[in-house]
DNA sequence: GTCTATATAGAGATAGAC
DNA sequence: GTCTATCTCTATATAGAC
């Protein structure tokens, strides 16, 4: 019996971690193969042997976390809807905890809840219709339900506290924030207590008259 | 009497105009400083000479908006605070408000909005430390009224929903949704809508318990 | 203040040996 | 599947004429 091969990951996947981690702090036109492959320690052309290009890299990463994350959003949606009265809170906590749970991933999904915040920002109309087709019923799902919960709520009106939910959970999880905390706990309390905190904020502003 | 100069603006200035969209279109790394001044219709040089570099016409492109946006939202918020019991809604009209006047300009404010978007998510060390140095006390500002507003809330909790607020007011602003929306109505309806959804939808969250 | 021309560096991608 | 070497293009910045 053969000893297994060397304990480091394969090429391809070295390339995506680092790519990931170099996206989310220098965003994509900021990121150059060359730095990809020197820190991943890995040859130049490997990119273009294992992704064909860097456009195809990007979405790589995409794919990689945004199929996680989105499968654990439909099962706690799944389970929430379990209920006969459905609770708005647990829907939001459905949509919010596994963004949550990504950033607190030992690897490097704390990186990744960045990239997905930059990806809005660039506006890539690639990316965009790439995240649309993909994983656009995730949030088509959502809506449904919240539309159940509050069905005083007008449709419009629903489509916008959507919005400004994912706008601020994205900023709230990409840890934007200009003012300064006082205190800087670790990292899981931190995120824990942003989760609670957006919660609540975002169920007030649903029921919101 | 001579005639006036040939009616159109200076140089620097169609730089600065030019920029500010291309920066919101494909970012800071995305926008080479040749498609800034092709399209200005200046010449390459030019750049170099009137802010030395390619960070300093970043910078200054900041400043142009920030400076109009900030005292905006200090006269709006200074004028909130005559009454004797500050109204929430009118301290978070304050806020908003002037962000949405920017991307209604007939000029390229529209575009400032997503610029500063791309701001938040690059999470560029230089530039930080120039807004948060330079507008930092407005947040301060807004946050100590807040406070004063809701005096129950714990500091924690009003630092929370300020950055929420300021999620959902950057991605609504800079039009982010992902969800393609049944009518497209006249950009002036459409951002006085989501000024005032926002407004109701984030008082209800700060209120609540 | 604006131009041309260029220095210097870095990018993405690929051909072809191993 | 991985390497070296290189093609081709584009970038920022600057020197120096006008």
């Amino acid at each position: 019996m053969t000893r297994s091969p060397a304990p480091h990951f394969s090429t391809k996947q070295r390339i995506l971690d680092v790519a990931e981690a170099l996206f989310a702090e220098h965003g994509f036109a900021g990121t150059s193969l060359r730095l990809v492959t020197s820190q991943a320690e890995v040859n130049l052309a490997a990119v273009n042997y294992h992704f064909g290009s860097k456009d195809n890299l990007i979405t790589e990463v995409f794919r990689h976390r945004m199929d996680a994350m989105s499968q654990a959003r439909l099962e706690r949606l799944e389970h929430a809807r379990k209920v006969p009265n459905v609770v708005l809170e647990e829907v939001l906590r459905a949509f919010i905890e596994p963004a949550l749970a990504l950033s607190l991933d030992r690897d490097g999904g704390g990186a990744f809840v960045r990239v997905l915040a930059r990806a809005y920002a660039e506006r890539n109309e690639r990316l965009r219709t790439f995240l649309s087709d993909n994983y656009g019923h995730v949030l088509r799902e959502f809506s449904r339900t919240l539309a159940h919960c509050l069905p005083a709520l007008d449709k419009e009106a629903l489509y916008w506290r959507l919005d400004f939910l994912a706008g601020a959970l994205t900023y709230a999880m990409a840890d934007f924030g200009l003012l300064r905390r006082d205190t800087h706990a670790d990292e899981k309390a931190h995120c824990e207590r942003a989760a609670a905190e957006l919660v609540s904020f975002a169920a007030a502003g649903f029921r919101a008259g």
